[in-house]
DNA sequence: CGCCCCCTTGACTCGCCTCAAGTATCGTGG
DNA sequence: CCACGATACTTGAGGCGAGTCAAGGGGGCG
């Protein structure tokens, strides 16, 4: 925030002085024990800083990067959400993820050099610039740097089979309970609640990423307030049975 | 072929040379402009076949590794197809991806340690093993091997976006006709026909991996013969019109 | 030949989509 | 402060695509 002002109000006489004002540091972030950095010590994560680009500010509803467009960086999530999606021939959208703090985007744009997806920020955000050339120099320094990488990679390809098991075989109501289940879970590991959360995104977004209409979840949102699973307030939410909840996301537990 | 006559009326007087002689090369593998040692010279090419494991034969039905099971290996396909799947606590199955000769097996329990979901041979096959250990301390001294293993692993990510597409956002005839036209292009990268192979799997598999039933599969084959898109003879297919086929996969051609 | 498995086809059902109308929320400007 | 419009969301009625259930065909193997 701070930035930002000196940014708009400022002149900028030498830029390479503002970008190194800019410039993230990892061990100051909140999310060195999540994201890239994890489980380095202290003079491998200078040497990680020093490769990280600029610390960018992405304003709600703009693009961190285009679908076709050249890959140079990877991102990483300081602060605020994301959506990734792709667009058909056809002009069919399919949202394939919503990233939060800590989370890493980009990685699909490694295979061709070119990223298959497009990301728009939820909310006003900021990343980490992080230049793929140069991180790749720096794997053969730090083998942990590496293997955390791998382990990031291989998550990504874990989180992406289980979303085609909720689409391939669950039913609406298990879909959108699975849905919850897992933000909640991922904001647990980020020190805020599991059971009480502002969604980020649309219900229109959700639909669309379950693969079911804006008015099925708004339906199945109703439906888990009859059932007094939820509470909900606009894009309010919290769970008032969440083993249940976590039940009907298991398929162990039918909803109607 | 060869290797299993001798192992089968052999008996085996020093396991050592044993595997000796059944170690894989590289360099002798029709695979490897597709496989993990894609664009090495001669010289990494042989520093890659130093570490590779047995060359392990797995019949049809045989499991090549179990979700939950520890992760040491990853495997390259030499020859065969293979299905992964999982299962969830509700005991349902996703088929996640069928794999042919060339592929990489088993990237997604980097992340864990452990293997998130099963692999089965769809026919008689042969894989390479890859201790991954020893893979990772090649890596330093290989920068190219390096390279080319991210860009596996990323187009696993994009793989399994589409798939997510496929799943999300497209009816059954849609799916269909994109699974067909994936399956023609990845034989045509093998040298093999695109337009006339043999199925590996069964409807069921395939109506599975593609969420759908296998009735549903039964009567879009019927559909598409009908319309004179393909040829159909138990699991031979020959596609007919493959522009036209495509076009419904794009979602440009409703099929109706 | 006969059994088993895989596949096909038909009739019916149901979950979710589509279409449509109405309500709530928020930002903007008077 | 309210008026206004735009956007986001809710709810209902009806239809359709794909699932379910059931019966039968066909190929391969012992």
């Amino acid at each position: 925030m701070i930035h930002s002002i000196q940014l708009n109000s400022v002149p900028q006489p030498d830029p390479e002085l503002n970008v190194h004002a800019l410039k993230a540091s990892c061990s100051a972030c909140s999310m060195h024990q999540l994201c890239l950095p994890m489980g380095l010590d202290d003079d491998d994560m200078s040497r990680l800083d020093a490769i990280i680009g600029r610390r960018r500010k992405i304003p709600r509803d703009a693009h961190l990067y285009r679908m076709g467009e050249h890959f140079t960086n990877l991102y990483a999530i300081r602060l605020g959400h994301f959506k990734t999606f792709q667009i058909n021939v056809a002009g069919d959208q399919q949202i394939t993820g919503f990233q939060m703090a800590g989370e890493l985007l980009g990685m699909d744009a490694i295979g061709t050099d070119r990223h298959h997806c497009s990301a728009i920020a939820l909310e006003d955000s900021e990343v980490c610039e992080i230049p793929f050339n140069r991180l790749q120099d720096l794997f053969g320094h730090i083998p942990n740097l590496l293997h955390h990488f791998h382990r990031m990679m291989s998550q990504e390809i874990t989180r992406e089979q289980s979303v085609m098991l909720l689409l391939g075989n669950m039913r609406a109501g298990q879909r959108f309970a699975a849905f919850l289940v897992n933000l909640g879970s991922r904001y647990a590991a980020r020190g805020y609640s599991s059971t009480s959360f502002h969604l980020r995104m649309s219900r229109e977004e959700i639909g669309n990423y379950l693969g079911l209409t804006i008015e099925s979840i708004s339906r199945l949102l109703s439906r888990f307030k009859k059932m007094e699973l939820l509470q909900v307030n606009n894009r309010e939410i919290v769970i008032l049975d969440a083993p249940r909840l976590k039940a009907i996301a298991a398929g162990t537990e039918k909803c109607d």
